[in-house]
RNA sequence: GGAGAGAUGGCAGAGCGGUUGAACGCAUCAGUCUUGAAAACUGACAAGGGUGCAAGCCCUUCCUGGGUUCGAAUCCCAGUCUCUCCGCCA
């Protein structure tokens, strides 16, 4: 949600960040929406006052004046009625613009259409090499017997799987560890959310108004949660916080539940892309001023996990044409996929500023005032990706998984994964 | 699903048609006292918005949305949520 008084004081300024996001200029409009409807609600306020100052006088009045007061009201209310009526629709026009148009980019995003013009922030580790042909994960799942696309599809529809066995379990294994590091090393709490939510919450972290066709939703007007975000930033919403509790750190491991209806024909082969998969993920709350260093923290946390599983991953900075509705800033993190000979989104990593925290009214206690949080997610990782990763990445000759050293006590010493 | 109770400021909790934006208390902040702290005492302390150079003035908000009334935190209707008991159930 936009600040309606930075658009006032920054007109030009606010069109021009919007044409970074490839949008055409709105504050003339808003403006001009603004301007009519401070005319109307300054005379309605005059009404209402002289409605009040009327009644007022009313109990100390004689029989003969009251019914003339009476009288003198109700045509004042039919004046205030009419008005408001008209300030009604003025300001639902002005909500709508200012919920639908997204966060406006930092400084520091590059400016393009699209990923074509992401910045390569790092690169880690290297390009693995084989002496064999390495298998994608859908072929190594289903020749263990361990991935069942299949009987997914006969019982659920496309985009679903089983994992079963050692790779149920070793998804279990990839989350646990992950939030036990998140918890112990990073001082994350750990939540287990609600993965159903109302209209509020999917406004406050600004998947509706726009967002709908990407969610899932109940036949009790309830949404599935597309990420954990929602539930996680929503802890603040409708809420002034006291400055001792930040920065508010949290972490959870939910199934995340997408309609992917914008994507139909990508990524349909394999668990690359799902109507559920499972993820864990940080959501951060802090000062104004600590955003941007907040970002750069949680970018280590995400990475810190890709670290000690030993996987090839790079950074990118994303355009400002392929950034999210929220954010701001926002850093990808891609692992290196064998099977693709490419790297692929495992992680993102976003500071919202105050975008997400002006939707919910999220703010904290200052000492001069209550302050619009700054709110900030990043996946911590996408389980399900991170399985394909290690699945891919570790896979052997004869088909077989070596299980990453720092899973291994997670898998009960199991260290390889092979057909039973 | 059935019966009942409730929703008021950061928290707790009065008020149940007419200076009530809202008592008392706690928390918080500032000050006095103190070498410092505690205690005690004094004072400040809801949010959002309009208008104005400013001081200020004004409007809205006591869960949400309607209604009654000259006037609503207070009365009526609908909805949401919470709690208690019964039933059902992982």
């Amino acid at each position: 949600m936009h600040d309606i008084n930075f658009i006032r004081n920054n007109p030009d300024n606010f069109d021009k960040f919007l044409k970074l996001r490839f949008l055409k200029p709105h504050s003339k409009k808003i403006l001009d929406l603004d301007k009519s409807k401070r005319v109307i609600l300054t005379s309605s306020q005059d009404l209402r006052s002289q409605r009040k100052n009327i009644s007022s006088q009313f109990a100390s009045s004689q029989d003969s004046e009251k019914l003339k007061l009476q009288e003198e009201v109700h045509l004042i209310k039919e004046q205030i009625d009419s008005l408001e009526k008209k300030l009604f629709i003025i300001d639902e026009e002005i909500h709508l613009i200012l919920s639908s148009l997204p966060n406006l980019p930092d400084p520091e995003v590059p400016v393009g259409k699209d990923e074509d013009s992401n910045k390569l922030i790092k690169t880690i580790g290297e390009i693995p090499s084989f002496d064999f042909n390495p298998l994608a994960h859908y072929d190594l799942g289903e020749n263990l017997q361990m991935m069942d696309f299949d009987q997914a599809a006969k019982v659920s529809g496309s985009r679903f799987v089983y994992l079963k066995n050692d790779f149920a379990r070793l998804e279990r294994s990839i989350a646990n560890f992950m939030l036990d590091k998140h918890t112990t090393d990073f001082g994350y709490t750990e939540v287990n959310p609600p993965n159903l939510v109302k209209d509020a919450a999917a406004f406050g972290t600004g998947q509706l108004p726009k967002f709908s066709d990407d969610l899932f939703k109940t036949n009790s007007d309830h949404w599935l949660i597309p990420t954990a975000e929602v539930p996680l930033t929503n802890l603040h919403l409708e809420t002034i916080t006291n400055e001792k509790k930040l920065p508010a750190r949290y972490t959870a491991w939910t199934s995340c539940y997408r309609l992917e209806a914008g994507s139909a024909g990508r990524d349909t082969r394999g668990m690359i892309r799902q109507h559920q998969f499972s993820k864990v993920e940080l959501v951060s709350l802090v000062k104004p001023e600590e955003s941007n260093d907040e970002l750069e923290r949680m970018l280590n946390c995400a990475t810190s996990i890709l670290n000690d599983l030993k996987l090839s991953y790079r950074v990118m900075l994303l355009s400002s044409g392929d950034m999210g509705f929220s954010a701001k800033k926002t850093y990808d993190i891609e692992v290196w996929l064998p099977s693709e000979s490419k790297y692929r989104e495992i992680s993102s990593c976003s500071n919202c500023g105050d975008f997400q925290a002006r939707r919910m009214n999220a703010k904290y206690k200052s000492t001069d005032g209550n302050v619009y949080l700054h709110t900030l997610n990043g996946s911590g990782l996408a389980v399900g990706r991170t399985l394909i990763a290690i699945v891919e990445n570790y896979q052997n000759k004869d088909g077989s998984i070596t299980v990453p050293d720092v899973l291994v006590p997670y898998m009960g010493g199991k260290k390889t994964i092979c057909l039973k």
